[in-house]
DNA sequence: TCAAAAGTGTTCTATCTACACCCATGT
DNA sequence: ACATGGGTGTAGATAGAACACTTTTGA
């Protein structure tokens, strides 16, 4: 889907440059959060920013923020989704970011440690300032991530193959910054029809054991 | 936004092309329609396709799409919004396309009449084979605008100042592609508040005025 | 037997849906 | 007086919110 003008391209004055950034979330310690790495380098040097790196046009562009988001937690087969694009004008030249989000449990997600400053997950509703425009992209992904879960199947991208109820409830909670009912809670998410109990239990603790759902799909679904 | 990364860039091979696109839309005839060019030059020759054209950088991107816009339709201060941003494979070097959409009073704009082959409005319910994946463009831009509908006051984009009740329901109606019941879209849209009566009334035919409206805002109001 | 989390139903309220008649005007 | 579209209210159904006690287990 290059030019579909019916006019002759303008005379380009320079290469604009293109980077994908990804914010990417999961749930921990009852917190959405977000990963962040350490900037080593101008501009912005030692300011913390969200994982990303200049296109090179070999891959679709979905596929770089792809490989980018594996290079940092070593997790695939995550739910990832386009944001938004920007262009920045006081840089010396045109340039974009196409920026993505992505969900991932994690339990599944090693990160690199080989650094001096290495990648480190951040809560969402106690940022610092970040580099460039940083936090407001963050800002609008939460927003985005909120939205969706409430009309979408989207939570399957943070949470195991199987999980029990009160785990599923700690992540909505978490996003959506509020505490929610047990009662009203199951009977929404059962009633949905995006999961669907596995038969199993799981023991643990001085208490009674907790049967174990799974998501009826692990494809993006609309309800 | 540049680079967000913590390492250096990669040696790219060839600077991308950006292209920005736009799907415009009217209720024209009481339907739904999207404002399409014809491709005067390869590729896809003679196919009927989105406008929109090269970025030069020179501006910011949304600045860009509005300047196409006005170029189109001769109209200002219209609803404007990012849909997505995709990236082409098949070309001979990188490219990237950035698809926006807008809203636009039909009455208010002035299509170019020069050409051969001049700008025209389609039906998006009925659209033949477009150039690249227009199609596939379009139809996402117009769910985009059916879930909006719902929450938001983007209606005001394709209605002038002032509107009768009928008006803004003919529109509701050409989007959802359904008939609605008079007296609850009544309520329900002055229940939400975002519209309001102006006091005047508007005589027209043999038959009882309508009292006029206007929107409460004309800025992008989530409800 | 006690502590700790899991599991379960009902009532109330608000919202949405369906539906039919009278009103103001121009011809 | 009649044809045309504008304006209005109510009743039933549905969905969401509030709320407390019993069950199962490990220690």
């Amino acid at each position: 889907m290059p030019r579909s003008s019916d006019k002759p391209a303008l005379t380009s004055n320079a290469s604009p440059t293109v980077a994908t950034i990804i914010v990417i979330f999961a749930i921990i310690d009852g917190q959405l959060q977000v990963l962040l790495v350490h900037r080593s380098a101008e501009p912005q040097q030692g300011m913390w920013a969200l994982p990303g790196g200049r296109w090179d046009g070999s891959t679709g562009l979905e596929a770089a923020a792809e490989a980018k988001l594996v290079e940092e937690t070593g997790a695939r087969d995550l739910y990832l989704e386009q944001l938004f694009t920007s262009s920045n004008l006081d840089a010396t030249q045109p340039s974009l970011a196409v920026a993505y989000f992505a969900l991932v449990d994690s339990k599944l997600v090693r990160l690199r440690t080989s650094e001096e400053w290495p990648p480190a997950w951040h809560r969402v509703d106690a940022l610092e300032p970040l580099a460039f425009d940083n936090n407001e992209v963050i800002a609008q992904a939460v927003e985005r991530v909120r939205a969706k879960l409430e009309y979408t199947n989207i939570a399957y991208g943070l949470l195991p193959e199987q999980f029990t109820l009160r785990e599923l409830q700690s992540a909505y909670e978490a996003i959506e910054g509020a505490t929610l009912d047990r009662r009203n809670f199951r009977k929404r998410m059962l009633s949905t029809g995006i999961i669907e109990a596995t038969g199993e239990q799981r023991r643990e603790g001085a208490h009674r054991p907790a049967h174990l759902y799974r998501f009826t799909s692990r494809q993006p679904v609309f309800l």
